[in-house]
DNA sequence: CGCCCATGTTACCGACCTGTAACGTTTGAC
DNA sequence: GTCAAACGTTACAGGTCGGTAACATGGGCG
C-alpha cells in the first residue's frame, strides 16, 4: 500500500530524510513550537512511530533538522574559494553578494536564529548546534577578512556578522523593504572604511 | 481576602498591571509560546477569569506587553536630546553607549524581537506592534543622524540599526562574550567612517 | 443601607500535545 | 523462499493548553 504522495517530488527519498525537509518546512512557517510531530509525519508522508523511531524525541528532530540547516553551507564557502581562488578582497566582496542573495531567499538561514529564540532553555540540544555553528561562521570569516588583508580582521569580521544578524532579523520583523535592503551597500562602505584605515596607516608608516 | 503577596512588590498594583508586569518576565523566561495563561495569573497573585475579563486574549495580552515595553523608550529618547542639547553629534555617540548598555542588561530590548520570531502569523496583533515600533525608531535615529550633520544619514542610520539588532540577537545566540561585546567599537567606528566621507566630499568641494 | 462592579473560585470543555504499546505489512538481502 | 529489519496503523495514556460558565465575595460609593 505504498504510493502516498503528498510531496511527490520528495516522495523518492526515505522516510528520515522527507521527515527533516517537511519539518524544516513546517518550523519556518508555523515556528517550531507551532507545529506537532503528528503533523510533521503526516505532511511528510509517514507516521509518528517511524518519526519517534529515527529521532527518538521532537527536542533531537530539532537538533537535526538545525545540523542539516547548518551543512548545508559548507558548498557555500567551497564556491567562495573557487570563485577567486587567491584573491582574499575578492572572496570578501563575493562573500557579501553571497549571503546578501541567501538571506534574501524564503526563511534565508533564519532557521537556527529562530530556534534560538524560540527555545529559551540553556542546556537544549538545538542550542549547541546553533552556538557551535555561530562561533565556526564567526572564525570562517574573521580568516577571510584576515586572507584579505584587513588589518583590524576580527572586528571587521564581527562588524559584518553583526549587520548580517541585524539585516536577517530586520526583515524577518518590519519585511524586505526595511533597513536591510541597503545591506550590501552598507557592507561595502564598512569594509572600504577598514581597508582604507589599513590604507592610512601604511601611508603614516 | 485580599493580600496575596507572591510578589510582594507588586501587589501594591492593580491586577492588570501585575499581570503585564508578570506576562513580560514570564515571557523572556519561557517564551511567549512557553508559558501558559494560567501560569502568568498565578503568578501575578490573581487568576485566568480577570485575566481574559482584561485583555480578551492571549494574543492581545501579548499585543499589550509589547505596547508596554515599547512605550518604556520614550525617556531614553528624552535623556539623549537632554544630556546634550543641540549637539546631534554628541547626541549620536551618547546614543551608542546608551543603547549598548541597555542591550547588556537582562532581556535588554528583545522583546520585540523574540515576539517576532515566537509567532510567524503576519496578521497577529503583535506583529502590528513590533513592526510600527521598528519603523519609528528607524525614523528617528535617522533624524538624529541628521541632526548629527551626517550627508548620508538614512544609511548611517540603517547601519546603526542593523548593527544594533545584530549585537541583540548574537548575545541571545552565542552569549555576552561574542561579536555582540565588540558593538561601542564597531559603531563608532562606523560613525567616524561616515563623518569622515563627508569631510573628504567637503574637502572635495 | 443597598447597590454595583471588580475580583476571586471552581469546574469544565474541546482541542492539541509528546510519547508509547501492540500488532500488521512491506521490503530487501541472503 | 526465508527471515529480519524497516515501516505502517491504530489506539491510547497523561498532560497542558486557551477559553468559558456559573457563582461567591469583596469593597467603594450613592
Amino acid at each position: 500500500m505504498m504510493g502516498n504522495d503528498e510531496l511527490v517530488s520528495e516522495c523518492v527519498k526515505r522516510p528520515r530524510d522527507r521527515i527533516i525537509d517537511t519539518a524544516q518546512l513546517l518550523f519556518r512557517k508555523h515556528g517550531i513550537r507551532g507545529v506537532g510531530v503528528d503533523a510533521i509525519a503526516e505532511e511528510a508522508g509517514t507516521n509518528k512511530m517511524t518519526l519517534y523511531r529515527h529521532f527518538g524525541s521532537k527536542d533531537e528532530l530539532i537538533a537535526e533538522c538545525l545540523r542539516d540547516t547548518a551543512s548545508g553551507v559548507e558548498p557555500f564557502w567551497r564556491d567562495l574559494e573557487a570563485a577567486h581562488p587567491g584573491d582574499g578582497m575578492a572572496q570578501l566582496h563575493e562573500w557579501v553578494r553571497a549571503v546578501a542573495s541567501y538571506a534574501s531567499m524564503e526563511g534565508g538561514g533564519c532557521d537556527l536564529l529562530t530556534a534560538a529564540f524560540e527555545l529559551p532553555e540553556p542546556d537544549h540540544p538545538a542550542r549547541l548546534v546553533v552556538e557551535a555553528f555561530k562561533h565556526e561562521q564567526r572564525n570562517r570569516l574573521a580568516a577571510l577578512c584576515r586572507a584579505a588583508g584587513i588589518v583590524e580582521a576580527e572586528r571587521l569580521a564581527d562588524a559584518l556578522g553583526l549587520l548580517l544578524e541585524g539585516a536577517r532579523v530586520n526583515r524577518r520583523t518590519v519585511g524586505p523593504d526595511g533597513a536591510s535592503a541597503n545591506f550590501v551597500t552598507i557592507a561595502e562602505a564598512v569594509i572600504a572604511s577598514f581597508s582604507a584605515a589599513a590604507g592610512a596607516q601604511a601611508a603614516r608608516d
